[in-house]
This record gives C-alpha cells, structure tokens and sequence, in this order.
DNA sequence: GCCCATATTGCAACGAGTCGCAAGTGCACC
DNA sequence: GGTGCACTTGCGACTCGTTGCAATATGGGC
C-alpha cells in the first residue's frame, strides 16, 4: 500500500511510547505479562505509525512462527484498552493500529491513488466542533476516515 | 444492531430507485440481465435505507437458497458503478450498502450505545469545505463515516 | 431461430478477523 | 519455595468478503 504518511518514517528508532513500563501498567490492572505479548510490545516499540492487524502478525512470526493470529488480536484490544494503541478501520474496511503517543489524528483516504494522508486535530476541528455543537456527538479523531479523491486525482481526472 | 436512522423504516414499500430500468441500463453498458441479477435488484428494490452485504445474501436465500455469496458481491459492484448504490464500512469495519436515491449521507455512530445517526450534506459541509480548501480533497460523502460518543452516552458517563 | 463472443456464474481456496472452550501459566499470597 | 485462582493461550470452527478459473448462458448479429 502506497503511504504518504507525515510521520518521520522512522525505522529502528527509539520508542517514544510508554514500552517500557507496559509490565507495569499491566500487572496494576490484574493483566499478566507473557511471552507472546512480550514479543507483540517489542514489535510495536519498533513500529513508528500505522500498521494493519496482518502485518503486525507477519512480523511477530518473523520472530516466533509460532505466533497466532488470536492471540494478536486479543493483545492488540488489552493494548488499546490501556490507551497504548488506538485502531479505526481504513477505506477498504480493513483494521488499522496506530501506536501511541503520535498526536491522535485521523485519515484521508484516495479511492483514486490510494493515498493516505494524516489530518491533525486542527484541520479536524471543523467535523469536531460542528459534530459537538449541533449535537452534543463527541468525535473520536483517531477513529476518524474519510475517503475521497485527493486533488491530483480530481485535477487528472478533470483534464 | 440497534439503529436510529431518519429514514421511514418502510418494508413493502414502492421503491424510488430506478429500478425498473436497471435492465436497460445494464444493457447499454454491454451488462447482462441474469435471473441471479433480477433477484438482488428485486430484494434491493424492497430495501429502503441501509443493508449489510451479508443482510442482503441471507435475503435473497430466502427467495432463492441456491444464491452464491460471490455472485450477489459482485452483482452489488456492478450496481454500484451503474449508481444505484453506495456502499462505505461501518464502525465495525463491515461493509454496509446504501440504495439511492436516498440523497448521500454520511454516518455517525455512537461506540458507546452502538446506534447509528445520518448526516446529511449540510452538516457534514463543515468537514467536506475544510478539506476542500485546505487539501484541494475531494471527500465522499457517502462514504463518510464518524465514530465517537452520542451526547446521551458522553452525560451517563459524565454523571 | 441459430451462433458465437464474452459477460457471468458457481465453486473452491484463501485472507482477515472473531469466538468459545479446554488446557496452560503468571503471579499474588502464604 | 509451594499453591491456587483466574487470566491467557492455542486451537478449531465460523463469518464476511475476495479472487481465479473453468463452465455456462445472455443477447446482438445473421
């Protein structure tokens, strides 16, 4: 999948996130520390920005083959239930982690090119703020997708 | 799923669409009318509002238990690009199948009490100007989906 | 009314993700 | 250092949806 995510598409970089205290956060909300969400916390701290359930699966078997897919999915929730991960669902409907603490954002989507954009909080705040205003509806930002066609798409297309 | 949804929950009917010249606007496209194509646009005609993929198929078995999951997919793409629908993915991430000529809408749903609410144009004209202007972005309305808290939810949890 | 090009179907295999349940294991407590 | 509760894992079955391919059927042309 084509990206053109604003993020410093970091590889081996150092976590900003909260890794090294996950044992700790989990063990104060009676959650225990195994192997297999050892290596799925490992794999995440090295992962700076978007990534899709698959993948995230495809790179803890790079480690242990022997990693299942439940089990991902299941650590991925407890992940997000901490508040270390969020999820939304891209424009083909398929899941889609981002790792914390990257500024909570959502997406953009090109059904043309298939390119994929972040929008901040700021250019968000008009969905945001007229959401809450005509209906008291609190917006969830990083759940955020809108699709539609960028404007190199809309400019070939009208040429 | 429990919905919320403005349109009149109407069963049996008359249909809006133009369905009744599906047949000749497959034809001057060079598509087909097959018995399994009558079927799917029979149950759509029928359908006023909002349907799953998987609604749709369990619908047409009723009438036809031989119907073929792939066969009813594909058919909905075809119809799409003839139009007649639109389809985007809910906040689960399944898809969900909108028959024109509903006027396009977006969606608000609740994570918290799982209903769903429309958006129509001018209240998502907020998100779709703002990305206008700044990006140049064409946003799909219809393919436009909003998860967050209702007001009801985000005050029960407040209180 | 028949023929043929090709649009469609049916099928089977596959991929992403979820769920229930029995077996296994972390870790708090003694 | 041992014990036991209950959180987790592994597994198998299942759902939704997609794709490739061979077989079939539609419908325009003769």
């Amino acid at each position: 999948m084509l990206r053109a995510m604003s993020s410093n598409g970091s590889h081996g970089a150092a976590p900003m996130a909260d890794w090294p205290n996950v044992r700790q956060r989990l063990r104060t909300h009676g959650l225990r520390w195994t192997p297999q969400r050892r290596l799925l916390i490992e794999v995440l701290a090295h992962t700076d920005g978007h990534v899709t359930g698959a993948e995230l699966i495809e790179r803890c078997r790079t480690v242990d083959p022997a990693t299942i897919p439940s089990t991902v999915y299941r650590t991925l929730d407890v992940l997000e239930g901490l508040g270390l991960l969020s999820h939304s669902h891209g424009a083909d409907g398929r899941e889609e982690f981002h790792v914390q603490p990257v500024a909570t954002h959502g997406h953009l989507h090109c059904d043309s090119c298939g390119t994929t954009w972040e929008i901040m909080a700021d250019e968000a705040a008009a969905v945001v703020d007229s959401m809450q205003r005509s209906r008291g509806f609190a917006v969830d930002l990083s759940h955020l997708s809108v699709a539609g066609r960028c404007a190199g798409c809309s400019q070939a297309r009208a040429g």
